[in-house]
RNA sequence: GGGGAGAUACCAAAGUGGCCAACUGGGGCAGACUGUAAAUCUGCUGGCGUAAGCCUUCGUAGGUUCGAAUCCUGCUCUCCCCA
């Protein structure tokens, strides 16, 4: 994996860049389509290519593992054949899995016992064997296993547990370092800081992690209950410490608003089912500002979804089907309102990456930041 | 023509003397959702009021009772069975 800057800008600390793959290119900023079990939920791979024009998506370890399972990734030749995507893939360790499924774990030295949430059954997840399982799901960046405390966590639990994710850190690299890529292309193993909304362990996370010299490195343990200005303030603190010349990602984040902050403050990549599942339950993000479809006020709206939309069903279809098609029940209100959205998140970093390009990003992000979250 | 059952809010349907402005489901309206156990969850849904509360409502007209959706009588309508 290469990753390499274009441009920063003047006013702020946001870049843009690329991070080349053996799947391909990355442009940076990027939001990132979650895909949990092999799925971005509602939408095609066809359609992330040719309307979204995702550049890589999200797996998740925890529910892969559990379903369809090794044996069948193994055979498939890796997630990439498995789910017929040729472009890179990043998989979240089952971190968050540990934190939100917290009633059905125990957290031991040795790693996460946990039961399934499937059929009960017992499993643990050491950080070892989390790396095996990358190793075997094959994607092109992994993360290292960790725990993601809830946002009111105190400090002495939050201290307790950044001690337990880098000392899982640890693990995982020498594990990762001493195996090697099953399917024949590179993986990179990027680290995550957490530290909750503590700035001396953030401090001390970042500091820790900066000094392993990893391709890439994560910031974890936000957009969990804490006040979002509370989060910008950790990815600064955080960002002054990681290196510039390599890709910083923001797990989880978040409303346009919060990539729109993040990017200022120098975030390259992100997350987040947001797009999908508020899709899904009827919220469209828009240039304009958010759209709760199944208003009443759209009954009657036969104007497109988004004139400035993307993607073919912005301009294809009126607000009132799509309203139509929600209060309804079709799948496919569902299905429209996801693409729609994924592409409109993915319209927003490439406008980012652009504005960045010709330094006008500063000025651009104020009047979006208001934009992207006004109510319609 | 004879016998039986029933009429409850937008719809369906509980309730059969006070705890009933009325269970529950649907529909409607609104909200939530941030490394996805979510195409899920929550709230409201007679009128006025921020609220306490007040007013009106269980086919219709009367009656019994301190008190009626609930008991009694007349009327109207609907459904089922037998001729």
């Amino acid at each position: 994996m290469f990753f390499k800057i274009k441009s920063t800008d003047t006013e702020s600390n946001a870049r843009s860049g690329e991070i080349q793959t053996d799947h391909g290119t990355i442009p940076t900023p990027i939001f990132m389509p979650v895909g949990t079990v092999g799925s971005v939920k509602g939408v095609t791979q066809r359609d992330l290519e040719d309307e979204i024009n995702a550049k890589i998506i999200l797996g998740n370890t925890y529910h892969l593992y559990l379903r369809p399972g090794l044996d069948i990734l193994k055979q498939a030749g890796g997630l990439h054949k498995f789910i017929s995507w040729n472009r890179p893939i990043l998989t979240d360790s089952g971190g968050y899995q540990v934190f939100s499924l917290a009633d059905n774990r125990k957290l031991k030295p040795d790693g996460a016992h946990f039961r399934s949430h499937i059929d009960g059954s017992k499993h643990i997840f050491s950080p070892e064997g989390v790396i095996d399982i990358q190793r075997t799901i094959g994607a092109d960046i992994i993360m290292a296993f960790d725990e993601c405390p809830p946002g009111d966590a105190t400090y002495d639990y939050a201290k307790k547990s950044l001690d337990l994710t880098e000392s899982w850190l640890d693990r995982c690299i020498k594990r990762f370092d001493q195996t090697e890529p099953l399917y024949g292309h590179h993986q990179s193993l990027f680290p995550i800081v957490q530290g909750c909304v503590y700035t001396d362990l953030r401090k001390r996370a970042a500091e820790h992690i900066a000094s392993l010299n990893r391709e890439g490195y994560a910031i974890g343990g936000l957009s969990v209950g804490e006040p979002a200005e509370v989060m910008y303030e950790m990815v600064e603190v955080v960002n002054n410490i990681l290196p510039k010349d390599k890709p910083r990602y923001l797990m989880g984040v978040g409303t346009p608003e919060n990539i729109l902050e993040a990017i200022e403050r120098g975030i390259d990549m992100f997350d987040c089912v947001m797009p999908t599942r508020n899709g899904r339950n009827g919220m469209l993000f828009t240039s304009e500002g958010i759209i709760n479809i199944r208003n009443q006020k759209w009954r009657d709206d036969f104007s497109p979804i988004d004139t400035k939309g993307t993607t073919f069903v912005d301009s294809r279809f009126s607000k009132a089907y799509l309203r139509h098609l929600f209060v309804s029940n079709e799948m496919l209100g569902p299905q429209i309102a996801s693409l729609h959205n994924l592409g409109f998140y993915l319209w927003l970093v490439s406008e980012a990456r652009k504005m960045i390009e010709n330094k006008q990003f500063s000025s651009w992000k104020k009047q979006m930041v208001k934009k992207v979250a006004t109510r319609l």
